[in-house]
RNA sequence: GCCGGGGUGGCGGAAUGGCAGACGCGGCGGACUCAAAAUCCGUUGGGCGCAAGCCCGUGGGGGUUCGACUCCCCCUCCCGGCACCA
């Protein structure tokens, strides 16, 4: 062999430890386990295999976590380092639509590609744990996870999650009642929705997000802010269906609170906060009048009471039909009633109205806020005032209690509404003199507000929800943006919901021996797609004949639950079945998990940003339950959560903005050109769909493995996101190509490596570089850490041969990132076993100090020269040296010195002033 | 509008209170070569200067400090998230 040859190295490497399994990991009590070395689990964010394979972009952070597996083995730790495949879903079903080849098919076939890529890579996961959410083996358990939820409540006293036969018993011996209603007096059919009611897993008639294009209901998650599908971009319509729900709003203060426990981006934690969204203030309930039925409104501003001049319910509330006033009253004006004749009129109008304008019009028209008078009155509680009610959408059904009172003295959009419509505007909050803007938000002393004048904000609020508990008008609440988890779709490709229908509506679970409910073949998997939003939804499972879908059970008919669960599901604890994935007892050793799991979880969880919020809040929560019920035990799954950044690359269109293939872009004369064709340059995302993408299988035969890692990670940090330039990687070539020559002689092959000791300068540097990459490697910081082995390669190209000591410890330094050419190195220099599990090399902390510095010496601030010193000078000869130096004598003109601060050994500050 | 993150040479980036621009790309000059590639050596923030050297310089303005890319205040622009959430 002549040279560096990457190729043969990459293969040889990775056969080999293909075949020696070298990166297996055994489980605490397997042979070959090592219970004194410490643990780190390292994980990545497993992919959808998407037919298209994987591209440079990634790739980042599976080579970011490779580097910290393999850096912590050298360090003697335990390294739990899995890999699996997020399989069901969308794509996959919408390809077999397509071809009519089953989903099951190509997700086999994109698993196998997805692994080949990752193994070319180097990428030193324990294939013996890989998994994929679509095995029967492993959808298995995300079913039993299910039936658990299923299988719970959530009691409110003790903060969790209990076993549902928990509660029937206490309902059954008296010491809980069903909602102030005894046990007893229930019939079988009340006590059933009773406890079907407070299950976590629980059927509801809610208003979902129904896509008709795709067939199926989507999560508010799914759906983007001008109301559409995020995956299709498809239209969709909100309409009341009866659905799976998991109750996740019970968990909404852990999930919160809990977030101090991890080690996270502030921006992830920020973006939880906001989805959970929890906000502090009273439930007011405002009696109707002539009636003795009451709206409760949700306000944070309960100390504004006094200022609320009219009402305002979502034009969905279910209290508005029973309001609407045969005629307009007296006193109604013009600019309420809509131009209709009759209150009924106008509500039946306007919601008719409300119910076409998307989200997205709702948005765009924020400033026009639109509603009718329902023609009804109610009371305010705290002055007796009798208020309008309107309807307006404006006011949300899906928040607090889709109904406020509104304060336009201090709420901007019911300042706007009243402006609008006529109503009247009382202050209630005092505004700082001078104050021009309308309402006021601000904090100052209530005025008009009777009992409440002169308090603050914060006082107020206190004075006034004690007045409302002490007078039964209402109380302190808090109110969530969350919202319970909506958890049927009607697509084939997902988990089967294990549940049985009963002929008298009861819900039955299938046994836990009766798991994997396998999903069923079937020949035709559309979807019921529909360009009707009125359709009613078919799920695919449907189709199936009636021998799966229905189950005879001791002479009962039951029907079978025909709704799979959401894509989400599989991702929610796949890394829990990494530490045990063959287990067919339980879904994870419990002596297993409490090693892997330890304190705090995952040690390492790194990927995209955008899994934020819905992957992170579903896993969490899905956690919690396990924990609540004895499963897990950690209160959070992932400790120390990591976002690699995105690469980036520039992209073309032509004239008719359709993408060209980037790596086919000319630049002449400052323009790009495409087949003769000027195109426009555009910078973003690596994608296919943007044509840019660069995928790595080219990058392998050209520049090499090694070269990729290498460069991959010297782009810059690794959370930063990064353009992507080809041209760039040369530097990392040479690099490689230098660090060969240096150590093996091109023409004879031969080691060049000698036994004689470091000189002096060259073992310094070694050991200041050796400590610099670990500091590096602790850090995540792999851009710095690779421009501290360019510059301690430059510095060995000048030496006929290298000392041993020097080149072992390189190759080691070498190993995490570029693995294979570490390998070969290390075997040249003639070593036997794998490098993987060599020591890390330790650092002198003398030898890394140096014993000489270069001192700057300033005057007033500036830098007036640069004097070699010991690095142990004392404060008074740095004095001396700084003194004597002509430049410093010239800069100082002879003015007199007015203080000196010297900072041994590196700088001496002589100010004039 | 609110929340989070950013703005440093031609480019990617380094430096988190103490030499701004490590390292790499690109550029320029040179060696080797018939030539080119590869490789090697030198150089490369801007301005003035023959030079020694001097001045300017981390989005803009102000402040703290002997000293600020770094800390504080105001402004501005860019990226990400949320957005009539009462």
């Amino acid at each position: 062999m002549a040279g560096y040859d990457h190729q043969a190295i990459e293969q040889k490497w990775q056969q080999r430890w293909a075949e020696q399994r070298t990166f297996r990991m055994p489980n605490p009590g397997e042979p070959g386990f090592d219970a004194a070395k410490p643990k780190l689990y390292v994980l990545d964010m497993f992919p959808y295999p998407s037919g298209e394979g994987l591209h440079v972009g990634h790739l980042v952070g599976d080579i970011g976590t490779d580097i910290v597996s393999r850096y912590h083995r050298m360090r003697g730790v335990n390294v739990l380092h899995p890999m699996g495949f997020d399989a069901f879903g969308l794509p996959a079903e919408q390809y077999a639509v397509e071809t009519g080849v089953h989903p099951r098919v190509t997700t086999e076939r994109n698993v196998a590609n997805y692994e080949r890529q990752l193994r070319a890579i180097g990428l030193t996961y324990d294939w013996d744990r890989m998994l994929s959410t679509t095995d029967p083996d492993y959808y298995r358990w995300t079913q039993w996870i299910f039936l658990r939820l299923f299988e719970s409540w959530f009691d409110t006293a003790a903060d969790k999650a209990r076993p549902i036969a928990e509660l029937i018993a206490e309902l059954e011996s008296g010491t809980r009642q069903a909602e102030g209603r005894p046990w007893p007096s229930l019939d079988a059919a009340a006590r059933r929705a009773f406890v079907d009611g407070q299950r976590l897993a629980y059927l509801a008639e809610v208003t979902v997000n129904w896509c008709p294009a795709l067939g199926t209901v989507l999560a508010n998650e799914e759906v983007t802010r001008d109301g559409r599908s995020e995956r299709g971009d498809h239209p969709v319509y909100r309409r009341p269906l009866r659905q799976w729900m998991l109750r996740i709003t019970a968990y909404a203060d852990r999930l919160l609170d809990d977030l101090e426990l991890v080690d996270w981006p502030e921006s992830v934690k920020a973006m939880q906060v906001n989805w959970i969204g929890r906000s502090e203030g009273a439930s007011i309930r405002f009696p109707a009048a002539g009636s003795s039925d009451a709206i409760e409104v949700f306000t944070t501003r309960p100390d504004t009471i006094f200022g609320a001049t009219y009402m305002v319910l979502a034009p969905e509330h279910p209290a508005v039909d029973g309001l609407v006033a045969a005629e307009w009253p007296a006193g109604t004006r013009p600019a309420w009633t809509g131009g209709a004749r009759t209150p009924a009129e106008a509500v039946g109008a306007y919601r008719r109205a409300a119910a076409h304008r998307s989200d997205l019009d709702r948005q765009t028209d924020a400033k026009e806020k639109t509603g009718v008078f329902t023609g009804a009155f109610c009371r305010n509680p705290a002055n007796g005032a009798d208020i309008p009610i309107f309807i307006a959408d404006y006011v949300l059904m899906g928040y607090g209690t889709g109904a406020i009172m509104a304060v336009p003295g201090q709420d901007e959009r019911d300042w706007d509404f009243a402006q609008q419509h006529e109503l009247p505007i009382v202050r209630t909050v005092e505004p700082p003199p001078g104050f021009e803007g309308k309402a006021y938000l601000g904090d100052g002393p209530a005025i008009a507000s009777d009992f409440l004048d002169g308090l603050g904000i914060t006082d107020a609020k206190a004075v006034i929800i004690e007045w409302l508990v002490a007078n039964g008008h209402g109380r302190g609440t808090v109110s969530y943006k969350l919202r319970d988890w909506l958890f049927s779709r009607q697509r084939y490709w997902g988990e089967p919901i294990p549940i049985l229908h009963g002929p008298d509506g009861s819900l039955h679970t299938v046994s836990d021996a009766d798991l994997p409910l396998l999903l069923p073949e079937i020949d035709d998997y559309r979807p019921s797609a529909s360009a009707d939003e009125h359709a009613e939804p078919v799920p695919a499972l449907g189709r199936v004949g009636e021998e799966w879908r229905i189950v005879e059970i001791d002479g009962v008919r039951y029907r079978r639950e025909l709704n799979t669960m959401p894509q989400w599901a599989g991702s929610c604890w796949y890394y829990l079945r990494f530490i045990d994935p063959h287990n067919d007892a339980v879904l994870v050793d419990r002596e297993a998990e409490r090693y892997w799991m330890g304190e705090s979880g995952v040690d390492l969880y790194v990927g995209g940003v955008e899994h934020a919020v819905l992957h992170l809040l579903y896993a969490r929560f899905w956690h919690k339950v396990l924990f609540d019920l004895g499963f897990v035990s950690t209160a959070e799954p992932f400790g120390r959560l990591f976002n690699q950044g995105l690469v980036m690359a520039n992209a073309y269109r032509d004239g008719r903005g359709v993408y060209v293939p980037a790596d086919k872009v000319e630049q002449r004369d400052g323009r790009f050109w495409w087949d003769g064709e000027a195109v426009e340059q555009s910078y973003g995302r690596m994608g296919k769909s943007k044509k840019n993408s660069v995928n790595p299988d080219d990058f392998f035969v050209e520049y090499g493995v090694d070269a990729l890692r290498l460069y991959e990670m010297f782009m810059g940090p690794l959370d930063a996101s990064k353009p992507w330039t080809t041209r760039d990687i040369v530097g990392i070539v040479r690099f490689l190509h230098r660090m060969w020559r240096n150590l093996i002689d091109p023409d004879t092959d031969e080691v060049l490596v000698s036994d004689a000791p470091a000189g002096e300068a060259l073992r310094r540097h070694l050991h200041r570089t050796i400590k610099a990459v670990t500091e590096d490697m602790e850090a995540l910081r792999f851009n710095t850490a690779i421009a501290r082995y360019f510059e301690l390669n430059n510095e060995l190209v000048a030496l006929e041969r290298v000392p041993r000591e020097v080149a072992d410890a390189f190759v080691r330094m070498l190993a995490p990132i570029a693995p294979h050419v570490a390998e070969e190195l290390w075997e040249r220099l003639g070593h036997t076993e794998s490098i993987a599990y060599a020591p890390w090399p330790e650092f002198d902390a003398d030898l890394a100090a140096s014993d000489t510095v270069v001192m700057v010496i300033q005057v007033d601030g500036k830098v007036r020269d640069r004097i070699e010193v010991s690095a142990d000078i004392g404060e008074a000869a740095a004095t001396a040296v700084a003194m004597g130096s002509p430049k410093v004598q010239a800069a100082l003109g002879g003015a007199e010195p007015a203080r000196t601060v010297v900072r041994v050994p590196t700088l001496v500050n002589i100010v004039t002033r």
